[in-house]
DNA sequence: AGCACA
């Protein structure tokens, strides 16, 4: 009726309470927060923050109404006004008795998590991104993104309530950290709170959807990439940081194609790493015009040389820096185009550089595009600049034998050897090289044709012929797929 | 800086 509705908003006394009302909180308050502040007046029996608009006030409700007076005398006299991470807090009497709901079901919170992505460009980030924020406290099952109330919501699913606890008091009130957003994106604020699902149902993989725990769930076209990939999340954990450098932008963030991920109090929290995800549920890399290539069983000295000469066998090498790695040999290779590195890296994987299993090849797409070759050494040539240009303090040595490391050398790769010796009678001669725009066969690394038991003729590798390769909007294999154009290179 | 579920 009426008769309630002529009293004032706020009365300048409030009678009192065991519930107090708390505003001007900075928005990261948590209930912890509430509790220590609370604590010497009495005992804390239930908290509720981020409450209103601007989720900037908050209750605490104690045991007994003494208590809570005690605290309102204090603050009433006190010359020292309460404070919540420096920031000044008002504090009165609730106009309510007890503060309803939440807590007191004792952290009646679930599995799943409502999260609310604000910001301009919320819309903007992906399901994987947020995939990789949340999966940094623990297995992400799920995750289904959608708009509601013209905001941009996901519901995400974890195993248990404790990890989703765990997620929700680190991340809420956050922003997602900018060296996992497009650069161009403006601050995106998390806002977290429990859903009552205990299960999503997610009928396909889709960029608004992901069922992370269950590898043969259709995928819809909407969650393909143009190079028909599906962009996934790979996250580990608590590895410790000796692993980890600090390579990326904003201090944090890229080492060796990981990102790291750190929690509120800047500590470490585990890593993570983004890669494609072809059809079959195999992991791919984006593809890159430059190859990193680690050396297994390196008997034999691998130097920039043969490097460049078996690279050279698919297209120009503009780049090569070769540096060690976990006691082993690394180089990256840095073709113009993405194709003739593709090209290159089905030819050559696994493939060995010299007879008898010596100095395999490893190959993976290396998230450069363009390497810096500061000086040309016996680590590190830029093809692309004339000699005379660069300091050159180690002349190359242009003979190529390879430095036994290990017993005699065995044969080494050389353009000569490009000569077909099996039934590939189509793989071109050295001079021609590369330009013919006809790769050696997959099986048939140069100079491994002969008696190289790693490697039956013919036979495909197991990769070649499955699911994604078949894909349309893939490059397509290399037989099938339109050869860069012949431009004559100059050997050096 | 001024009272919260749905």
């Amino acid at each position: 009726m009426s008769s309630v509705s002529s009293q004032s908003q706020f009365r300048l006394t409030q009678p009192p309470s065991k519930v107090l009302h708390l505003r001007n909180l900075p928005w990261e308050c948590t209930e912890e927060e509430l509790v220590e502040l609370g604590k010497p007046f009495g005992n804390v029996v239930n908290t509720k923050c981020n409450v209103g608009p601007n989720r900037n006030q908050a209750f605490i409700e104690f045991a007994d109404l003494n208590q809570a007076i005690a605290m309102i005398s204090y603050y009433a006299s006190s010359s020292e006004p309460a404070q919540v991470r420096g920031k000044t807090v008002y504090l009165q009497y609730s106009n309510r008795q007890e503060i309803v709901n939440n807590k007191t079901t004792a952290d009646a919170g679930g599995n799943v998590l409502l999260i609310s992505i604000e910001g301009a460009d919320a819309r903007l980030v992906s399901i994987d991104v947020l995939h990789l924020v949340f999966s940094a406290f623990g297995f992400v099952h799920k995750i289904t993104t959608f708009e509601k109330m013209d905001r941009f919501q996901a519901l995400v699913q974890f195993s248990d309530v404790e990890t989703a606890s765990s997620a929700k008091n680190a991340l809420d009130g956050r922003n997602i950290p900018s060296y996992l957003l497009p650069e161009h994106l403006g601050p995106c604020t998390l806002r977290i709170a429990y859903s009552a699902h205990t299960d999503l149902s997610v009928k396909f993989q889709s960029h608004r959807s992901r069922d992370y725990t269950n590898p043969n769930l259709p995928v819809s076209q909407s969650a393909i990439d143009a190079n028909g990939m599906l962009n996934c999340v790979f996250v580990g954990y608590f590895d410790g940081l000796d692993s980890v450098g600090t390579t990326g932008r904003d201090g944090c963030g890229v080492y060796d194609s990981r990102w790291f991920i750190l929690g509120r109090d800047g500590g470490y929290l585990g890593w993570a790493e983004v890669f494609s995800m072809g059809l079959d549920g195999k992991k791919l890399e984006p593809e890159s015009n430059v190859l990193l290539a680690s050396i297994e069983n390196m008997q034999y000295a691998v130097t920039l040389d043969v490097l460049h000469m078996v690279f050279s066998s698919f297209g120009p090498v503009q780049k090569i820096a070769m540096f060690d790695k976990n006691s082993g040999l690394q180089a990256l290779i840095q073709y113009p185009d993405v194709q003739t590195a593709v090209v290159a890296k089905e030819a050559l994987e696994g493939h060995c550089i010299y007879d008898g299993g010596f100095c395999k090849l490893h190959l993976s797409y290396s998230r450069h595009n363009d390497l810096s070759i500061k000086v040309n050494n016996d680590r590190s040539r830029d093809y692309t600049i004339p000699n005379n240009v660069m300091v050159n303090p180690q002349p190359s040595i242009l003979g190529q034998q390879p430095v036994a490391t290990h017993g005699p050398p065995s044969h080494l790769y050389t353009g000569a050897q490009f000569a077909p010796t099996t039934e590939h009678s189509m793989i071109p001669q050295p001079s021609s090289g590369w330009a013919t725009g006809f790769p050696p066969a997959p099986n048939s690394m140069p100079g491994q044709m002969n008696n190289n038991p790693y490697l039956p003729p013919g036979t495909m590798p197991p990769q070649m012929g499955h699911g994604m390769m078949q894909m349309p909007s893939h490059g397509g294999p290399p037989h099938t797929h339109a050869m860069p154009p012949y431009r004559p290179y100059q050997m050096q």
